[in-house]
RNA sequence: GGGCGGCUAGCUCAGUUGGUUAGAGCGCUACGUUCACACCGUAGAGGUCACAGGUUCGAAUCCUGUGCCGCCCA
């Protein structure tokens, strides 16, 4: 192993999470004392991996310091978007992760002052939910049972086992993060960064008090935000109430009906609505219902008519009824509420529609969204008739206690006894479902600290449209400023045990002046009324903020401080993540020198919650951006279309891809994966585990707990196995067909690798191309050139985040061009002593420049060659080394820049004409069956000038294309009959003599000239066009004029070569 | 209901400002284990660019509409 610094300086331990997989034990790093030349030959990437994490590890290479005086180096910074500690990372993370690494060790590389500070987010509710879970399967306890300080401490511990096995994932992907600087979202220092941005937002009259309907899960306990609820169709019932109007006139409906899916919660009804002007509404109702019909096809209009004769129907039946309903709300009639006799308001809104059920509703605000905001327009009570654990509270009257099933059989028992209820339809209902409990949802009345947006929103839209701040791609700033815009306020209060609790306590009955005096000389206080009005004697009730972690006041005036029971928002914390994880609210070395960060890499779901609320507060409480570039990658779903789970079953585990085919396979293949769309397939497949054969995974057999190998016919287990015997079986891992393409290029480059180190025994590198004139041979000229076009190509793409075209220019080029063209053609000079040297000397400066540039893609396998290529070649000097030995591990080495001197057009030109005239000698060799070994004559008719070009290659044409060359230029004739082909202005004769399968040739050779035909009649049409000739542009028509002309050229002597063959041919 | 994206070879995806005889990887077919690599090499087959209109000398590319799939917000 190389000393890359004094082991004391840097002590070689394994702080940092040793590896909590027990079932995957990394094999310990072999030795590598085994001469270069027998590397065995294909890459191990479970050895590679395990030598380059503990060489990485022990020199703390990933690691940042604050930027010293007179460190002038730009600086690059960037934060994780903390991973859930819920659970282990999936291939969205690998992605996320991968993309993050890449830009990272690019920058280092490249002289930045890199920092890439990792870290884990506590996730709130995510979190307690699965811990509250466990808990009731695992000891049939509740939260309530276990008390808030134990059920916290218990998710501290599963936090604990979380953060080591994530962290422990991202160090097997090879992510280079500062390891020194972890940090989690609940930490001290994030905790200390909550309570003052908070106290913040409260001093500066932005956090406010207000009710608000919330998702109350009545299992958990808790209100769930709306994306952790999801809709579902069950059975249920629609049931029609009959209310009674109170004291009706004569000519007065003496009762109205309203239907509901809920009729318990009539107990906390306080109006029944009808819309002001029914006739006007049906009116639209049925506008709305002919200009559909009007657009609609054949097929769909009976269905519309009938909806318009019922409508009709409704006019003669319901609307007289409506219209005397709309003026008795008018005049302020109420109706009685059945079952607990409360007179409620009729009351006149939109929100009632005539063309539907009766054409009245119920309305009951702290239980049902839609009625929530009729409440408020028309100022109605809100009765909240719940209990958090979900039965009825005493504003139920008799129906108090019992939970909402119960209460809804004994109310349809007991209006049905009233005969009060008039019917009961059954229906299919959308019910909306907690996603952590998966128990119905039910909407609650509660009161929550929410932060007002309207200032806050501003600089952050104003980043945007300004573009101080870019988002890549540029379609996603929509999304960013449509949701910023609306501006609505961000309720923050979360009913959970885990998280930042809310540092505010509540006092009643105190004076201002004895609050002053409590607090005196405290600066981290401060205190605003709670909105009641005050008495005689100036005393009222009080919300207290604090930063400190502890009031440490219990009573002031004899009154208690009770601190609110909620938790913030997990998101609140995520918005700090920027500047909190650097130290602030203190002003640190490190928030000076990496704030603000460079970019953000996250995926689209979260611009909204987190990237806003990101710039938000990094604006608030520093005043600077929290970064310039916000870039979104794409969201991997399975070949279905769906989105990636562990409870679908359909997911990748990425540490499967690593075990199979390594990290770097991982890492490649998300690279390429990572284009401008907004979603990617990745059909998955098992791998049987005992032939190795990949089955395709279905909808069907992702949810089996075993699967029988089609191939070898023995089972496998899943995540599923249960039963015993099924939890027996070896696991089958799933994996994609789309990581196998890094995993061969990892190979190939490895491969690669042992041919230079083969052919370097006994070299001394030194200064590879220093000099400038090194470049004789026509190849290596070629091969300067490209390398200098692709580093050029591989740095615009890392700046415009276009990850998948580096990737792919990379694995190009190292394929196509290094190993086909140019290693080949080192064969035949590694054997010529004159050419010997300069052929390796240019090809070890082509590999180590590949090697840098393929390094933040593919950082275990570029690392380990690296150190194969430091032990055989360690006095090597590339042009960009600047004179220093190259550096001990390449994650530090210097990014390559080749002068773009190198870049040669005529050259690439020329090398293109070679290896078109190779090609088509391979292609007479394959369509005539001629075996590898059997060497063709080949005559080549070429103008003086391509002639020329091609004199010093005739070797390389030889050896690569297994012949032997006669004439070359423009005399050169074929003997009659010989096979044929064209290449950059070139005829190429092969004389098959008796070889020569005649009519294969035939054939081949009429199917070409009539595509040539027809390709020419389009041509000359699209000539003959006057309008063409006029309006295209010059150089387009004289293109197309030249393209008709070698057509032509080549449709003579295909026709030429056609009738000497029918010449030749027998019979 | 509003917004965004996708539809290109059997599969997964590229395709810059319109100038194309539409590309790659995998898969498929044929041939091949000469000495870096069968996780390989050489060659090949395979496409009405979802559909319908329009703009243009010229459309996978620009515009309008339709269909299907997906996501986000109500």
């Amino acid at each position: 192993m190389v000393a890359l610094v004094p082991e004391e300086q840097f002590p070689v331990e394994l702080r940092f999470f040793p590896h909590d997989r027990c079932d995957r034990s990394h094999r310990p790093p072999p030795s590598r004392s085994a001469p270069m030349h027998e590397l065995p030959k294909h890459y191990d990437h479970a050895s590679a991996q395990a030598r380059c994490r503990s060489l990485w590890d022990s020199a703390r290479l990933w690691h940042a310091e604050p930027a010293g005086p007179g460190d002038r180096r730009p600086v690059f910074s960037i934060v994780i978007p903390p991973p859930n500690v819920t659970g282990a990372l999936h291939l969205g993370h690998a992605l996320n992760n991968t993309l993050q690494d890449m830009l990272v060790r690019t920058r280092r590389m490249q002289g930045y002052l890199t920092l890439w500070m990792p870290g884990t987010d506590h996730a709130g509710i995510a979190t307690q939910a699965v811990v509250e879970r466990r808990l009731l399967e695992e000891e049939k306890l509740s939260r309530h049972d276990l008390g808030r300080a134990k059920l916290v401490e218990r998710i501290w511990a599963w936090k604990e086992q979380y953060e080591k096995r994530i962290l422990g994932q991202l160090r097997d992907m090879g992510a280079s993060c500062d390891w020194d600087r972890v940090r989690f979202t609940l930490d001290d220092q994030c905790a200390l960064a909550v309570r003052t941005a908070f106290l913040k937002l409260f001093r500066e009259k932005l956090v406010r008090r207000g009710k608000r309907l919330v998702n109350w899960d009545t299992f958990l306990q808790t209100a769930v935000s709306d994306d952790e609820v999801f809709h579902e169709e069950v059975k249920g019932h629609f049931w029609h109430i009959r209310y009674d109007v109170v004291d009706p006139l004569p000519g007065e409906p003496t009762s109205v009906t309203v239907a509901t899916t809920r009729p318990e919660t009539l107990l906390g009804d306080t109006a029944v609505a009808v819309h002001p002007d029914p006739a006007a509404a049906l009116d639209e109702a049925e506008t709305t219902l002919r200009a559909k019909r009007a657009e609609a096809a054949a097929k769909d209009q009976a269905g519309i008519d009938r909806e318009l004769e019922a409508l009709a129907a409704r006019r003669v039946e319901i609307l007289p009824g409506l219209v005397k309903l709309a003026v008795m709300a008018r005049a302020g009639r109420r109706v009685r509420l059945p079952l607990l006799g409360r007179e409620v308001p009729l009351v006149a809104d939109e929100w009632a529609k005539p063309e539907l059920g009766s054409g009245c509703v119920k309305i009951t605000p702290a239980h049902d969204v839609n009625d929530y905001e009729v409440g408020k327009r028309r100022n109605l009570p809100m009765i909240n008739i719940l209990l958090p654990e979900g039965r009825l509270n005493a504003e139920a009257g008799p129906y108090a206690g019992l939970t909402i099933p119960k209460a809804r059989t004994k109310v349809v028992a007991d209006l049905e006894a009233a005969g009060q209820l008039e019917l009961v339809e059954d229906r299919l209902i959308e019910l909306a479902h907690s996603d952590r409990s998966k128990t119905p949802i039910e909407p609650y009345l509660a009161d929550q600290w929410f932060i007002r947006m309207d200032e806050l929103a501003e600089p952050a839209l104003e980043a945007v449209r300004s573009g101080k701040l870019k988002i890549v791609p540029e379609r996603y700033a929509k999304s960013y400023l449509d949701w910023l815009s609306e501006k609505r306020d961000w309720p923050v209060s979360r009913q959970l045990w885990w998280g930042h609790r809310i540092p505010i306590w509540h006092v009643g009955g105190v004076r201002e002046a004895a609050l002053a005096a409590a607090f005196a000389g405290r600066t981290s206080v401060a205190w605003q009324s709670d909105g009641s009005a005050l008495d005689g004697d100036g005393r009222g009730g009080w919300f207290v903020c604090t930063s400190d972690e502890q009031l440490g006041v219990d009573a002031i005036d004899g009154q208690p401080l009770v601190q609110d029971p909620d938790v913030l928002d997990t998101w609140f914390s995520s918005a700090l993540w920027p500047h909190s994880t650097l130290g602030w609210p203190e002003q640190t070395p490190e928030l000076a020198t990496f704030y603000p960060g460079s970019a953000l890499l996250t995926s689209r779901d979260i611009i909204t919650l987190w990237v806003a609320r990101m710039v938000i507060m990094g604006v608030f409480d520093t005043g600077a951006l929290p970064f310039r570039e916000v870039y979104i990658h794409p969201k991997i779903l399975d070949r279905y279309g769906e989105t990636m789970s562990k409870s679908k079953g359909n997911g990748v585990d990425p540490l499967d891809v690593i075990e199979a085919l390594g990290a770097d396979a991982l890492r490649f293949g998300m690279t390429t994966l990572a284009t401008e769309t907004q979603d990617v397939r990745m059909p998955v497949e098992f791998q049987c585990p005992a032939c190795e054969a990949r089955i395709e995974q279905t909808v069907q057999n992702r949810i089996q707990p075993r699967i029988e190998c089609p191939k070898c016919k023995k089972p496998f287990k899943t995540q599923w196995a249960q039963t015993e015997a099924d939890l027996g079986l070896p696991r089958g891992p799933a994996l994609s067909e789309r990581f196998e393409a890094g995993r061969n290029f990892s190979n190939k480059l490895w491969n690669a690798t042992r041919f230079v180190l083969m052919n370097l025994e006994d070299f001394q590198a030194g200064d590879l191309a220093g000099a400038g004139s090194a470049f004789e041979a026509l190849e290596d000229r070629w091969l300067a050139s490209r390398l200098a076009s692709v580093t050029a190509e591989v740095n615009r793409c890392t700046d415009e985040y276009r990850f998948a075209d580096a990737a792919r220019a990379l694995y190009a080029f190292t394929w196509d061009e290094f190993c086909s063209a140019y290693l080949e053609l080192c064969k035949s000079r590694l054997s010529d002593p004159a050419a010997r040297d300069q052929a390796r000397s240019m090809l070890l400066l082509a590999l180590d420049t590949i090697l840098r540039l393929l390094h933040p893609i593919m950082p275990f396998l570029t690392e380990e060659i690296w150190q194969h290529l430091g032990e055989v070649a360690p006095n090597r000097r590339l042009p960009w080394d600047r004179g220093e030995a190259p550096a001990a591990s390449i994650m530090v080495a210097r990014w390559p820049e080749p002068p773009p001197a190198w870049v040669d057009r005529r050259t690439e030109e020329q090398f293109g004409t070679f290896l078109a005239v190779v090609g088509a000698i391979r292609e007479i060799r394959s369509r005539q069956n001629v075996p590898p070994k059997t060497k063709l004559t080949v005559q080549i008719r070429a103008p003086l000038a391509t002639a020329d070009l091609l004199a010093p290659m005739r070797g390389s044409i030889e050896s690569m294309a297994g012949a032997s060359l006669g004439t070359v230029g423009p005399d050169a004739a074929g003997a009659p009959g010989a096979a044929t082909a064209a290449a950059a202005g070139c005829d190429l004769f092969v004389d098959l003599a008796d070889l020569i399968d005649v009519g294969a040739e035939i054939a081949r050779l009429s199917k070409e000239n009539e595509k040539l035909a027809g390709l020419i009649a389009a041509k000359k049409a699209k000539l003959g066009d006057e309008k063409f000739a006029a309006r295209a542009p010059a150089n387009v028509v004289q293109k197309e004029r030249e393209q008709l002309a070698e057509m032509e050229e080549r449709l003579v002597k295909g026709t030429a070569a056609l009738a000497e063959l029918s010449a030749r041919k027998p019979g």
